[in-house]
DNA sequence: AACATGCGAACGAACGATCGTTCACCGTGC
DNA sequence: GCACGGTGAACGATCGTTCGTTCGCATGTT
């Protein structure tokens, strides 16, 4: 996809098309232009998400489904084509409030389930009592996204190592071992 | 600025020129072309990060130190367009390694700054010994600049309260009061 | 079975607008 | 007369979109 190698406004509407194996004509008998494109693009990263999202779902031990999700969730971004996808939409999603609702959509999503895996692993005792889930969660979220965008800029090839950030997570996240 | 705007791509180069009260043909005796523009702007973000920079170099209690910086960083991502240029030299960073470059330096000056903070208060004992400065200092700064875009994206106008973000930080970053 | 009709998916030439860039020209100060 | 900073018309390319046309195929009529 062209999107990703010269970006969305790079990308002319006839790339569009032979990339799709339409011609240029019929590509507008099923998309009403090139913006309904990117939205319908951005609708599917919803779908990419899915896996992760019943992941946490997971009713084992919440610290080892964190531990899971963390590695799982660094590996899918540690592909440029999802940061690079990701920057692209938001970049977009500050001029275009359907590409933004979708955007915070896919994200809130996350946070959702992320956020209520951490509430029930306080409950369980697993974790420290963490005042308020929903940010925490975010700042996981956030570490990791930003963590990926600085790799993929990065030119030499320097891979996420999950040990260092999972330490740091899990660190904010548990009781201190005393 | 216009491409706060419409963004890098959209703006056309006879826009740029107009806002800055030169002629078309004389844009190009002082820029070699469109993407020197950003590369100028990309490099000038660079002194609008000065003044945190020497904040984080105050030679005070680090925890306060610390909670400042928070809350004037917060405050600087809290307007939109500094967001939104961030995201417009991310996204064209992505393809334009000297873009990339600059974006890396400034992050990284930043992290610099804020981990050797960290590094400061770790063995004054203000802060729980952190086994990794550098990694907790690009949490905090990810943590933030995520908030601000998804405030940023946010059509209800939500602004990002500090205290929350702070109480969560200070958690982070200081030993428990047992 | 042979033919006529209508439908809609697919096509790509064409449109006007705008893109980034160049360059011949102009006025001004020496 | 010369040098030079500033100018915008002009250039070829490409943009997103439209629309007249083609054509395969299902349906209806003899």
């Amino acid at each position: 996809m062209s999107f990703l190698e010269k970006g969305y406004h790079q990308t002319g509407v006839r790339d569009i098309a032979k990339r799709a194996g339409v011609s240029l004509g019929n590509l507008y008998n099923h998309f009403s232009g090139k913006h309904a494109v990117l939205a319908e693009i951005a609708a599917l990263e919803r779908e990419e998400l899915q896996p992760f999202l019943s992941y946490l779902r997971n009713d084992v031990a919440p610290l080892e489904v964190l531990e899971g999700f963390v590695r799982n969730y660094l590996i899918h971004l540690s592909a440029p084509e999802n940061v690079i996808l990701s920057l692209e939409i938001a970049s977009e999603a500050v001029r275009k409030p359907d590409i933004a609702k979708m955007f915070l959509e896919n994200q809130n999503a996350l946070l959702d389930a992320l956020a209520s895996l951490l509430t029930r692993g306080v409950k369980e005792g697993c974790f420290r009592s963490l005042p308020d889930t929903r940010g925490a969660a975010s700042l996981i979220l956030d570490a990791m996204e930003g963590k990926a965008l600085r790799a993929t800029l990065q030119t030499d090839k320097t891979t996420i190592g999950h040990a260092e950030l999972w330490d740091f997570i899990k660190n904010a996240v548990t009781n201190p071992p005393d």
